[in-house]
DNA sequence: CCATTCATGGGGTAAACACCCCATATTCCA
DNA sequence: TGGAATATGGGGTGTTTACCCCATGAATGG
């Protein structure tokens, strides 16, 4: 019998060390990768074609929606699960825009998603049941989707996007670059084309921005104080 | 031989089972209980009285400093091992001033968790090196007093916060100079000041320090909840 | 009363940035 | 088939930063 393969995407190791462990309890699960970014989980991806992607959001490099779109676009067969810690409905939303079929909030338990990483397996979805509570009475359907009802104004593309985490995160132009392995021309460029899309016109705009809208998480600390 | 008794207190329940999981696996160690908020840790502990308390920041009810700030009133003996996904320098700061004896990056490996309460279990303090190395860089002094790097964070003068916050609203130095009625060499002078404090060397940098450090509201309320 | 911090400024420089010009190759879609 | 859109680049230019030098007056605290 053939186990499934996991891969688990996910920036803090201990947690990811943690999930490792949890899973190779199960019989019939299988950890073959581990990625500390965006990036490298859809390189690992690439490499190791495993059956599931236990992916986070908040990462640095890229972020999990944003990984989940590229990794999708090599390995359509591959079943993602989305992990985070909010269940915002933007979040959920736009993870189902991304591709991946399921949303695990991280207060759930192990034994959840074990069934969450074989029932996706199986080609079904898995949502947090706090979450398809809150959701199903707004978008009653969930699998086959393809409508983005939300009236973007202006779209950015997956390499914009990913410019804009890097800019958002403090990443230089040239650092950007050699991240990319790209020129640093190109990178201005996709700044060029970030701020006339977003009528942005400096480098902290763009990082406002990218905080607001989730783009990347910031040290959110509203618990402080 | 007696075991190191440790409780947990982190609120995502796949995280406190993976370090469960993964402390069970020392021969010294043993976690007595588990919380899922800052709240139920201190009544936790107060019944248990573990050893070491490690303790997550960002938790529904009380936060972990708060929680520290209260179990410590209780029980002063227990050691307090602060847990937290950033490194903000305001975040180390308070967590010394909650009286937690060590600081650990969710970056770190479970290795170096498990040394880490073994250290503070003897009386020492514990954070992870790539804390001390940021704080040493910002406070060079400290030769031998009072044993623990309990390092004054450096102070904004109410100026530089002002000019801070103008900063992370997205004014530029000609705008700042403007809104308050100063020259535009004096701004450059604050942001200079405001730039060797925290250690960072750019707007966008400032704009994040700013946003987490609650100065500027941002729009970051929209991702939570 | 003197030292220190704070707030206010001027000058200068090198680097980074924002924003124009231009081009080419690919892909996708109408 | 042909034209957007995308991603990749080169050149150039003016502006803004970041960071160094310097100074003065006011306030604060031992």
């Amino acid at each position: 019998m053939k186990k499934i393969s996991v891969l688990l995407a996910e920036d803090h190791m201990i947690v990811r060390e943690g999930f490792h462990k949890m899973l190779e309890l199960e019989d019939d699960l299988e950890v073959v990768g581990e990625a500390q970014d965006g990036r490298r989980a859809v390189v690992l991806a690439g490499k190791l074609h495993p059956d599931v992607v236990l992916m986070d959001i908040a990462m640095p490099q890229l972020n999990g929606l944003e990984a989940t779109r590229q990794l999708l676009k090599l390995l359509p067969a591959t079943k993602v699960l989305i992990l985070s810690a909010h269940s915002d409905d933007a979040y959920v939303k736009s993870a189902t825009d991304s591709g991946a079929v399921g949303f695990l909030l991280k207060q759930t338990s192990a034994n959840e998603v074990c069934r969450a990483i074989r029932e996706v397996h199986q080609g079904k979805t898995f949502f947090s049941s706090s979450i398809t509570r809150h959701f199903n009475r707004l978008n009653p359907l969930l699998p086959g989707q393809a409508g983005t009802l939300n009236s973007e104004a202006v779209p950015l593309t997956s390499r914009e996007m990913e410019v804009l985490q890097l800019i958002a995160e403090g990443k230089a132009n040239k650092e950007t670059a050699d991240e990319l392995g790209i020129g640093i021309k190109t990178v201005e460029k996709h700044r060029e084309h970030l701020m006339q899309k977003l009528d942005i016109h400096d480098t902290a705009g763009l990082t406002r921005y990218a905080i607001s809208n989730g783009i990347i998480e910031s040290s959110v600390q509203l618990t402080i104080i």
